[in-house]
DNA sequence: CTTACACCTTTACGTTACGTTAATGTCAAG
DNA sequence: CTTGACATTAACGTAACGTAAAGGTGTAAG
């Protein structure tokens, strides 16, 4: 019963993985086996369960290979210091995966008009013309760009033209000509503040909550901070931060 | 000032990356030059920036670039439902980041010592010699392991053949010889217990709740599992399920 | 003995999203 | 004219296998 030794697909079922696996692994000289036969098989044995379960244990743990060869043949691996740097790595990606999710929240958020703010401001603040083609073509099969789109609609063009003229000019205010202003400065928030009115005025009503929730989607959507970028590198981020303080600022 | 074109790295540039990028999405068809001029250079305009940041945006996503082409591409595209269920591999993800942490962290904890159960029980509830050259070689540099050495060694031989056999035998009785049993079943609950009791009289200290981050461990650590699992499949989740059950109901 | 079938072997290309040379051409400035 | 910054294509490298292709081996059944 004992001394038992295994093929290889023995021990790739018994691990639950492929025999390519185990022939890799034999490759990079991860996981040898403890005999070849006259006829070339491999063979592998208890021992070398045990150490492809152990090599399992630490991919499942998303070790490279590399790394994980370290572990099992050096002998004087700082165990714990490896696992704390990988518990680093883990969490550094679980961060980024909850910042992805909250910018997709509010992406689909605004798509199906959560929170009363239709993706109205979020595509006509800008110039209409240069994206409705594209507009449409996203977003068309959502009821709120159909009835913001009447609305704008409603507007004379020469309203269009001043609404969207006064509109641009704001957001000049707000990235700031000069590049060593900061987004605390008195004049960027008065003008943080106008666009806010304007909004309200000529497009939504919005709150100081959803205000902000917008500035974030302008920095996450690269259409809009293209927009601002254009006007000074680093606009977008530039303004979301202006933004935000205004937020915080007025509660 | 208008109708600017851009070179290839001016766009990689604006976009924060490398005209490589630039010219792999060209290959694959994700983002064509506008015109390629005499000379061979690619030329990109405004639009070609906006598109491109749109692909940089979903890229930050995780999307593959194979499905950006898709969303880009296609004007019917169902946006909401794509993000959705991009949302939820998100989703997954974390939730797997979630699990290996916390594995992650037992294992840690249980190198260092915290909670006072030391990598002793970890170890040794096997047969000894089976493990003790690869224990040695991997967590020989942990105080803990070395104190607990001593402890087993200041058994003599056949009080360690003793303390194995009843523990294998246990172990035996908790896995369930016959497959019909469930972890709830009295006679399993008593074995358990009868564990719980033996690893505190011959090994550590310990009280229920490291108890059951031990059994924890037992299945996300393959050496041990396969301990399991080679006297029935799938015998390391019954005993975590078990000991889960005799834990839950012995407060 | 043959046949079937499951298993074994090596070789080698495909995958993703680029990074990285290598070898060469183009353009504007000094 | 040279220099330096830019442009081009071609091609190999990455990580961890999946997936044939082409062929050898072992065993059980007919």
């Amino acid at each position: 019963m004992s001394d038992s030794t295994y093929t290889i697909k023995q021990i790739a079922d018994m691990a639950g993985v492929t025999t390519r696996t185990i022939r890799y692994y034999d490759q990079i000289d991860l996981l040898k086996p403890v005999e070849i036969r006259a006829n070339g098989y491999r063979t592998y044995d208890q021992s070398s369960l045990l150490k492809l379960q152990q090599i399992m244990f630490f991919r499942e743990l998303d070790l490279p290979l590399e790394d994980i060869r370290s572990i099992i043949n050096r002998p004087d691996f700082d165990m714990v210091d490896a696992l704390n740097k990988h518990r680093l790595s883990l969490q550094t990606q679980q961060n980024r995966l909850q910042r992805l999710l909250r910018t997709l929240d509010q992406t689909i958020d605004s798509l199906t008009g959560t929170g009363r703010m239709g993706e109205k401001d979020y595509f006509e603040g800008f110039d209409h013309s240069e994206y409705e083609e594209e507009a449409r073509a996203r977003w068309g099969n959502t009821s709120q760009y159909v009835e913001s789109q009447q609305k704008w609609a409603s507007y004379s063009p020469q309203q269009q033209e001043d609404i969207k003229a006064q509109g641009n000019q704001l957001i000049s205010r707000m990235v700031g000509a000069d590049a060593g202003a900061a987004p605390e400065d008195a004049d960027i928030q008065q003008a943080v503040g106008e666009y806010f009115d304007y909004l309200n005025r000529y497009f939504y009503t919005l709150d100081l909550k959803i205000f902000r929730n917008l500035a974030d989607m302008w920095v996450a959507d690269p259409r809009f901070a293209a927009n601002y970028d254009r006007i000074r590198p680093g606009g977008a981020a530039f303004v979301r931060e202006a933004v935000h303080y205004y937020c915080n600022h007025h509660t």
